[in-house]
DNA sequence: CAAGAAAGTTAGACGCAACTAAAATCTATC
DNA sequence: GATAGATTTTAGTTGCGTCTAACTTTCTTG
């Protein structure tokens, strides 16, 4: 049997190429780091520090699991660690730790407008955060304050869901 | 070398446990399975088939990922799918690619009030979608029908957001 | 209708992020 | 200061969804 000559498919990528898996990249921004991220940082803002029993429970995720991961975000570079210590947020973790809790908050606050239950704002907050550019999250600030300051419209709103 | 905070901290998990990842669970749908879902029901009603080269495009995958991922959801019941011949959806498996279009598309008609570029546009559907209640998503089409009925108000958000 | 091209599949591997079990280290208490 | 208990880390797996290489089947076209 001969050698099928490797293909070549090259294919054209369906309108703007989704940022292919290159394995080149190393700091990527993945839906669990920031859990991380947001989670270690809240845990720092309310007792000081954030330990990973802490972590492990608040995610609800097995303790080796945190020690993995911190060492992941250790290695990029968003937070130091010494084993057995603590953990601290370089600044640029900080930072992006800032950003992410930032971000649920915005959506925290619009979500609320719609008078759905606590439990589905949180679990659709979580699901979606990790996912919105700037540029939308700017429109739904401002589509926030709009429902601030116009309670008949949410009002309107409401009886359109109902 | 700090260490001065009480043991036992018991955090009260975040709010509602968030759906322990128990392996039990067969046909779970996930991000994936969701897009292949969109993704075929798309072909077959722009093109009558969903060819398994059309599918690795799209999605932007190599074709034996489509293999794959057509086998599983053969085994869960989604589609109906028979070796070097086609893909059909089950009822099912229609239903529910159904319904997630129609969410992908109550999620664009909202974003595109915001007078954001197609690309972002697209790139935060695709991200969101997976992630939105049934409520959420009422809520948000809700809101897209008064922005479709007061410009006034669209005008205004977009002025915030400038 | 016979090649060759195109499409589909199998086999084997990988990265991420989770898990359990067990070892190492730290802390509090006596 | 020894030791029991809490916490952290290491070691070894797992599942999902991806990949490439190489094969098989189907389609197309002279």
């Amino acid at each position: 049997m001969l050698r099928a000559v490797p293909r070549t498919t090259k294919l054209t990528p369906k309108t703007a190429k989704p940022a292919k898996r290159t394995k080149a990249s190393p700091a990527q921004s993945t839906v669990a780091r920031e859990d991380y991220l947001e989670c270690i940082l809240q845990l720092i803002q309310s007792k000081g520090l954030a330990r990973a029993v802490d972590i492990a429970t608040t995610l609800d995720i097995a303790q080796p699991s945190v020690t993995a991961m911190t060492q992941r975000l250790a290695a990029e570079g968003l937070l130091t660690y010494e084993k057995y210590r603590g953990i601290t947020l370089t600044t640029e973790g900080e930072k992006l730790a800032s950003a992410i809790i930032q971000r649920h908050q915005i959506l925290t606050r619009l979500l609320r407008h719609f008078g759905l239950d606590e439990a589905t704002i949180y679990r659709d907050v979580e699901g979606m955060e990790h996912h919105i550019s700037r540029k939308t999250l700017d429109a739904f600030d401002a589509l926030t304050a709009e429902l601030d300051r116009s309670p008949a419209l949410v009002t309107r709103l409401r009886e359109a869901m109902a």
